[in-house]
DNA sequence: TTCGTATTTAACCATATGGTAAATTACAGC
DNA sequence: GCTGTAATTTACCATATGGTTAAATACGAA
């Protein structure tokens, strides 16, 4: 999952609020250009970002599209534990009242 | 992340209904015996299930607290994502704006 | 005590993930 | 063409993850 790693979660923020290099986004991250730069692979195949070139430099930003994408995947995700929640609790109210004909606590 | 892996969820969907035991969530899962109890110790160690004992039988039900707490992190993502893309939205109007002045594009 | 069923443990393996250092490429400016 | 800066590629390494089989454990029933 693209969104697994904080160091990406950390990028797309920064990215959140304009254009960034390569550079600037390591600056803050504690570890080697490589390692950002393969980090931007995976958000780039996840078509998170997208990159362009400025002489030696090869700027980020965010692509939109996919971030509502993922907005409407929390929403669901929140809507499906929600349903869940409802008939855990349905459940365990249900046990609440059997609860003094067989205790299987010990 | 205990949420991570499609089998854990799985299992916690059909704990949703109610307890079950270790074979009874292994059924729909295409994998060992085994494989089932390493995921079933990745989700007691996030709390997120509890386990008894009924004969040779090694019963688990899900925790109802920390599915709140989900539920509401969802919530919460929801919003921060809502946040962000607000945000973009409003760097990427400023850009159409801008966009006569100096197309970077090729 | 022995047998069958349910589950766990132990030992092992393959692959994915996240990192590094060193070399290489790309480019601007002198 | 040479130099300095930005970034990527290559080769490598450690650890995490997810799975397997075979053996061990736990328990009820015969």
């Amino acid at each position: 999952m693209a969104l697994a790693h904080p160091a990406r979660r950390g990028m797309l923020a920064r990215l959140g609020k304009g254009e960034a290099t390569v550079g600037e986004l390591a600056q803050p991250l504690d570890m080697s250009l490589p390692a950002v730069t393969k980090h931007l692979k995976v958000l780039e195949r996840a078509m998170l970002i997208s990159r362009s070139k400025n002489a030696q430099w090869r700027p980020c930003q965010l692509e939109e599209a996919p971030l509502k994408t993922a907005s409407r995947w929390f929403e669901q995700q929140r809507k499906v534990w929600e349903s869940r929640l409802d008939r855990l609790e349905k459940h365990l109210h249900s046990m609440e009242k059997d609860a003094g004909s067989s205790r299987g606590r010990e």
